[in-house]
Order: structure tokens, then sequence, then C-alpha cells
DNA sequence: TGTACATCAGTGAACGCGCGTTCACTGATGTAC
DNA sequence: TGTACATCAGTGAACGCGCGTTCACTGATGTAC
């Protein structure tokens, strides 16, 4: 039984998750460590004997995120064989799943400003959740007649960046930016006007 | 001839071109008051002249960010006409260009967290600029036959979504997040696939 | 089973720092006569 | 044109605050014998 007496037991993972409930609650610059530590039940300085600083402890609670990210993605890929147009609609819908079930996480990946490349974990757990995508391009790339195929990446990068916009725009507590429309409607309309807009969909339905 | 003695001469706005300078160099929370204020050459106690706060003073960086965007927005649409897809189009390149000619002001509408409803000008400026992207949208529906016709809302906010989902992961410094692509040319190709769904554009060009 | 001891997770006090904000002031500017 | 004066933009010193980080320490834990 951790959690009790003079030794914590699990500091380590305690932190990380004050860490995850201070930035969905209050914005990567809202976050501190000392407010990480009071939330934790922990003297600040107790934090160095886990992890280096600030930095490094919203790293890891990125890193973190991006592991389950990428594990959401495969889970997603997988279902959907063994059609590729399955694979791909469920891996765009699995962005938005994770940036709803795991805001925190989300925001510590994408807006804490911090850099992919700090460390080489991150880096490759990173790449894990963009290859799932590429994947699922390239797999369904290749229903497409050759001579009128568009680069892969260049769909994972358009269903990306569609994702990310309806996420950031439309799925978060953005004042004032009410959305005219759930969130998951908007990127699963999206996603089948622009499968359409490929002719990997009939045109009529 | 302002900017010299013991009156600064136009501090007000010297201030806010400060602040958007160290929004573009240092993000959103890497702003401070007293750094603005020591760029434009002034005691900080000097800003509370000319805004009430901190935030004060990113709302107005916002504001005047809005209203360069709006027009932007309305110019590129009416360069566009008199073809509805032209102006479309031309709507979702301005968003792009403007992000990539005004970094500054891009950050602080978008991410510094200020609520667009804290003031009755923003929220105005800010409708400004959707309304033509949705007034853009709208007429395009009008080359849809009616049955199979999605909400214009729909369309607008697809593209405001890629746009920004554009700009935010490819547009910009993000260290890791290398873009495969120019950003321009996934936005044009993404729009592109998108009105080929809508049966707005010939499907094989 | 009991004792001695090494380990090391967490303490608590302290630090220097830059922040946003306030306040009484000063002195440049522009207007009234 | 020259003088008196009101205005008010900017000064400079001070504030309290919470931050991230350091350091010598303490005492709970687990292992060796």
């Amino acid at each position: 039984m951790p959690k009790r007496g003079y030794h914590h037991g699990n500091l380590r993972q305690a932190l990380v998750d004050a860490a995850l409930k201070l930035i969905e609650a209050r914005g990567p610059s809202g976050f501190t460590l000392s407010e990480a530590a009071k939330q934790a039940g922990v003297t600040p300085a107790a934090v160095y004997r886990h992890f280096e600083g600030r930095e490094d402890l919203i790293a890891e609670a990125a890193l973190q995120g991006f592991d389950i990210f990428a594990d959401l993605m495969e889970y997603a890929y997988d279902s959907g064989q063994p059609s590729d147009l399955a694979s791909f609609e469920a891996t765009g819908r699995a962005y938005l799943a994770f940036a709803r079930k795991y805001p925190g996480h989300y925001v510590a990946m994408f807006e804490s400003g911090i850099s992919i490349n700090r460390n080489p974990e991150l880096a490759a757990s990173s790449k894990r959740a963009l290859n799932v995508l590429e994947r699922a391009a390239e797999r369904l790339s290749e229903h497409i007649p050759p001579e009128k195929r568009p680069p892969p990446q260049m769909f994972s990068a358009h269903i990306w960046a569609l994702s990310h916009g309806v996420v950031e725009l439309y799925a978060r507590g953005n004042p004032g930016t009410k959305s005219p429309f759930p969130p998951e409607d908007l990127l699963e309309t999206g996603v089948g006007i622009y499968l359409r807009g490929l002719g990997l969909v009939a045109p009529d339905e």
C-alpha cells in the first residue's frame, strides 16, 4: 500500500497526475511546479528527487500522452481493418477522441511549447503516433489510380491538420468561439467530404 | 515629430508594437508588461497611463489583429468575385497569409488565452472576420443542389479548422514537427480536394 | 528474530528574481490672457 | 509676443508575491549479519 507515511510510495506518477490536472485546468502557462508539488502533498523540493525541474516534468506528462495517443491510434487502425477506408476514418476519429478524453495530455503535448526533440524517447513516441496515420494514408492511397495519386504524407497531413483545427477551435472551451456543430460531427463530415474528393467514397450516399 | 523628449508622442501604439514583437518571439506566456515597457523605452508604470494592465494590452494587440484579419479576408473575398468559388478559395489563402505575415497578432488572437468576449469591440471585430468566411461559404453552397446541400456554416467551419490546423502544425517553428510540404501547398491541395468532394470542382483537372 | 547500518526520499528554510501594480512626484506641453 | 498656469504623461521607488531552485538535514525503509 503506497501513499502512506514519510515516504510517498509513488510520488513520481502522483506529480505527473497533478501536473496534468493543473495543465488541464489552467493552461500550460498556469501550471507551476510548486503547485503540482502541493497537490501531491509534498514540498516543492521533493520534485527534484524525480525530475530535473519544471520542464522535465512537463516532458514526462507529454511523453505519457504520446504513448497513450499512439496506442489509441494503433488500436483504431486495427479495428478498421481489413478495410483501409475504415481504418483511415477510425484514426481520424481517434485523434479527436484522444483530445477529449485526455485534455491535460493533449495540452502538454501540443501547447506547452515543449520540444519534441528534447528527449529521444519523446521523439520516438510522437513519431510512432504519426506513423500510424501515415501508414493508414499510404494503404488508402493505393486505392487511387497511381497517375492521379497524391503523396500519402499529404493525406495524413490534411487529416492531422483538420483534426487539430477542430480540436483547437471547437472542442475546447475557447470562450466566444462557440461551436456551431458538435466537433465529432464536424470532423466526421469534413473527412467524409475530403474522401469523396479523393474519389474514395461514392459521390452520392 | 513624436518620439522625442520627456513625452513619448505615441506610447500607446509603441507598447502594442513591442508587445507584438515579444509575443511573436517568446510566445504568449513569455510576454511581460515590464519587458514591453522597457522595449518602448519607458518605465513599467507608464503603461498604466494607456492600459488597465497586462491583459488589456494583450487585448488591444488582439483587437488590432482581428481588424487587420477581417480587412484581409474582405479584400480576399472581393478579389475573387464574381466567382464564388474563387472568393472562397481566396479567403482560405488569406487566413494562412495573415498568420504568416502577422505572427504576433495571430498568437495574441488565438493563443494568448484572451477571451473574445472581454470586450464588445473585440467580439465585433472577430465576428466580422468570421462572417466573411461564412458569407463566402453561403454563396458557394448555392451552387450545390439544395437537397444535398450541407449547411454553409459547416463549410466555413471545415475550412477554418483546416487552415488553423495547417498554421499551428506546419506553418510555425514547432520544433520537430517539420513540415513535409510547404504550408501554402498543403492548404491549397486540401481545400481543392475538399471542394471536389462537394462537387464544386471537376473531378479531374 | 533482533540489531546495526546504509540508503535515499522528503523536509524546511532560504535564495534571488522578475513580475504586475501603486503611489506621490515632476517636469514638458499647450492654452488663456 | 510674453507670462502664468493647468494638465497630464512619464518617473522612480517601493510593495508583496509566487516562482524555480539549492542545500544541509532527518528520519523511514530495507538489507546484512
